[in-house]
DNA sequence: TGTACATCAGTGAACGCGCGTTCACTGATGTAC
DNA sequence: TGTACATCAGTGAACGCGCGTTCACTGATGTAC
C-alpha cells in the first residue's frame, strides 16, 4: 500500500491539468473555478497557488500541455508514413489515413480542441497565453505547407490551386471537424471530415486518380 | 431632438443582445456579464430582468438571433444561386461563389461563430438552448445534404465518397475556418477555404474538369 | 554518522469584490366605455 | 371628452454566494560538510 488517498495517483498538478483541461472543454475556461479543480485533485486552494501563480498560469500550463501532445500524436503518425513511403504523396496520404483511423477508434465523438476553446475566450488571457495558442495554429501550417510544397513540386495539382490555404484547410476541417462531432455527439463525424480531405488531395495530386 | 441620451439608439432589448453577442465571442458567455451590458446599454440591472427572465434567456435569444439571421443570409445566397442557373451543381457552385465574395469583402476576420462558442461552453447552458445550438448544426447539414442528393444524382462522383459526410464539410470548414481566421486575424483565411470547399466540389462531380 | 539548512508540496483562515437574482415600486402610453 | 384600468419599460436598493488571491505557516525529504 504505498497511496493512502485514493485519488492521489499522479503529483497534484498533473491531476489539476488534467481535470482543467476537461472542464475548459465543457464550460470555458473562464467558468472553470480553481475551487472545483482542487475539490477534484483532493488538495486544498493554497497547494493550487504553489503550482501556478495565479489563474493565467494554469491557462499557460494547459496550453504548453496540449501543444506537447499534439505534436507528439501528429508528428508520430506523419513519421510513420514517411517509414512507410518515400513518395511525398503517398507518405502524407498514409499519414492522413492513420490519423483517420485512429480518430474513428476514438469510443466518443473528441472532447474539443482547447485551442479553439481558447480562441472563443480571448479577452481572458493575457498577451503570451494568445500567442501561445495562435503558434498553436501556426504550427499545423507550417507542417503542411510544408509537405504539400514537397508534393506539388513533384505532381503538379490538376487545377490550379492557393497552395497555403491548402495547408490551412487541414486545421480548419479537423477544428471544424472536432465542433461539429461534439456538437452532435457523434465520433463519425471527425475522422469522415479527414477522409475527405485526405479524398481532396488525392483528386488535386495523384495522377493514378 | 428625438432622443435625449446618446446610446439610446435602438430598443434596449436588442442593444443588449447586440452587446452580448460581440462579447460573447471574444471572452465567452460565461465571463460576459450582466452587468457589463447594462453598462454598454444605458440601463439599470432590473431593466435587464425586465427583458430577460434570467442569463439562461438572454442565451436563448441570442442564439435563436443568430440562427435566424444565418439562415437569412445563407439562404439568401443559395436562392440567388438557383435564380441564376437550373443546373443543381452550377446554382450550388454560384451560391459557393456568392458566399465567398461576402467573406472576402469583410474588412475584419470573421468575428466568430456563436454556434461554436455555445459548443465550448455547452456546461453552462439549459437543455434547451444546447439544443437550438445543435439544431443549427443540423439545419446547415440538411440544406447541403439536400443539395448534394441533387448535384450526384445528375453528375456521379468521380470517385466513391460519403455523401452525408461531405454535407458536414461544409459546416465543418466552415466553422473552422472561421476559427483560424479569428485565431490568427486574417480575414482571407475564410473565403479562401470556401474557395477550396468549392473546388472540391468541382473535382468530385463536374464532368468539364 | 550527525547536524544544519534549503527546498518542496501543501495547509487554513481571511479578504474584498463582483456576480446573478429578488423585490416593491414608478411613470409613460394605450385602450375601453 | 373624461376617466379608469392595463400594459410596458424601466428604477433602486439589497441579498447571499462563490470567486481569485494573500498571508504566515508546517512537515517531509534531500543535500553539504
Amino acid at each position: 500500500m504505498r497511496e493512502i488517498s485514493p485519488p492521489k495517483r499522479g503529483g497534484a498538478r498533473e491531476r489539476i491539468l488534467e481535470l482543467a483541461e476537461a472542464a475548459t472543454l465543457e464550460k470555458g475556461f473562464g467558468a472553470t473555478s480553481i475551487e472545483e479543480l482542487i475539490a477534484g485533485a483532493g488538495i486544498s486552494k493554497s497547494g493550487f497557488f504553489h503550482h501556478f501563480r495565479d489563474k493565467n498560469a494554469l491557462a499557460k500550463a494547459l496550453i504548453e500541455r496540449y501543444v506537447a501532445n499534439d505534436k507528439l500524436i501528429l508528428e508520430g503518425l506523419f513519421a510513420r508514413g514517411d517509414e512507410l513511403s518515400e513518395d511525398p504523396l503517398q507518405s502524407f496520404l498514409i499519414g492522413l489515413k492513420l490519423f483517420a483511423e485512429m480518430l474513428a477508434d476514438l469510443p466518443e465523438a473528441h472532447p474539443g480542441c482547447l485551442a479553439a476553446s481558447f480562441v472563443y475566450q480571448e479577452q481572458l488571457f493575457d498577451a503570451e497565453v494568445r500567442a501561445l495558442s495562435r503558434e498553436s495554429f501556426l504550427r499545423w501550417r507550417a507542417r503542411f505547407a510544408k509537405r504539400f510544397d514537397a508534393i506539388a513540386a513533384k505532381y503538379p495539382p490538376r487545377v490550379p490551386i492557393d497552395l497555403a490555404a491548402l495547408a490551412d484547410m487541414a486545421a480548419a476541417l479537423i477544428d471544424g471537424g472536432i465542433t461539429l462531432g461534439k456538437s452532435l455527439k457523434d465520433p463519425k463525424i471527425l475522422p469522415a471530415q479527414v477522409l475527405h480531405f485526405r479524398n481532396y488531395v488525392r483528386l488535386l495530386f495523384d495522377p493514378a486518380v
